[in-house]
DNA sequence: ATTACATATGAATGATTGTTCATATGTTTA
DNA sequence: TAAACATATGAACAATCATTCATATGTAAT
């Protein structure tokens, strides 16, 4: 119905359906929106800050303590604390010595939430 | 208070409260879990592939039609699908030459929301 | 049958990234 | 002040991954 050959910009190909093409681009959010959006599930997007949220989740922890809940280098941790602290998703407070993590957003929760619910999806 | 040195397995430090990491120890959900949540992730942690599923959100689009939208190849799109695909965040139905890709999970948009909901939290 | 076209896919490549190792910083205690 | 320790960080390395390129597959039209 709504074909239409397009020289295409650069896709390898001819648009079948300009009009929903259209349609969508006009309701598609900002590039920077949709951007931003992949860099922190980026963040959600590997086993060890998805191990250090959910620890974080049931009580505030030290470095060390996490290291060895995970059984992982401090250093290592350490590296994975940052990223989660420039992601605003992990604060910290320090006591002496020890610096205490804490989760930064009551959301990080629900967002895991919905992740389970795709996944014990049949 | 609950101060206590013990041998650390692998993280190279001693752990500083052993009753704490024992309690989140117990309530952490089994590995795998975590895992596979943090592999659903990864597929959200790509802005090509976040945009493709916000346009499938809007309409059913052929491959041609998203990579025309989003100015990328038709095998970019192509090897992405795919990986939407085997997340089983997306389904596809053939029509002669042409195959249509919609959402297969009404909760991407959900998951969404919820970053989106971090991202515009200051 | 042959051509045209939509889509899929394997190999190659450049970029990104998680962990390790070595070491620096900062705080406490002796 | 010196030693001990928690944490942070930079460089290096291996692994992962997104895209490109070339090409294969399958369908429709001539």
């Amino acid at each position: 119905m709504s074909k239409r050959t397009v020289p295409a910009d650069r896709c390898d190909c001819e648009v079948i359906h300009e009009d929903v093409v259209n349609s969508v681009r006009a309701k598609m959010p900002k590039e920077e929106t949709l951007y931003d959006l992949a860099e922190l599930f980026k963040v959600f997007g590997d086993s060890t800050r998805i191990r250090i949220l959910w620890a974080l989740d049931e009580a505030e922890m030290c470095v060390c303590d996490i290291a060895y809940l995970l059984n992982m280098t401090q250093s290592a941790i350490s590296h994975q604390l940052r990223v989660l602290k420039q992601a605003k998703l992990v604060r910290n407070r320090k006591e002496g010595k020890v610096v205490y993590y804490s989760l930064d957003d009551e959301h990080v929760k629900m967002i895991f939430d919905q992740g389970l619910v795709h996944i014990n999806e049949e």
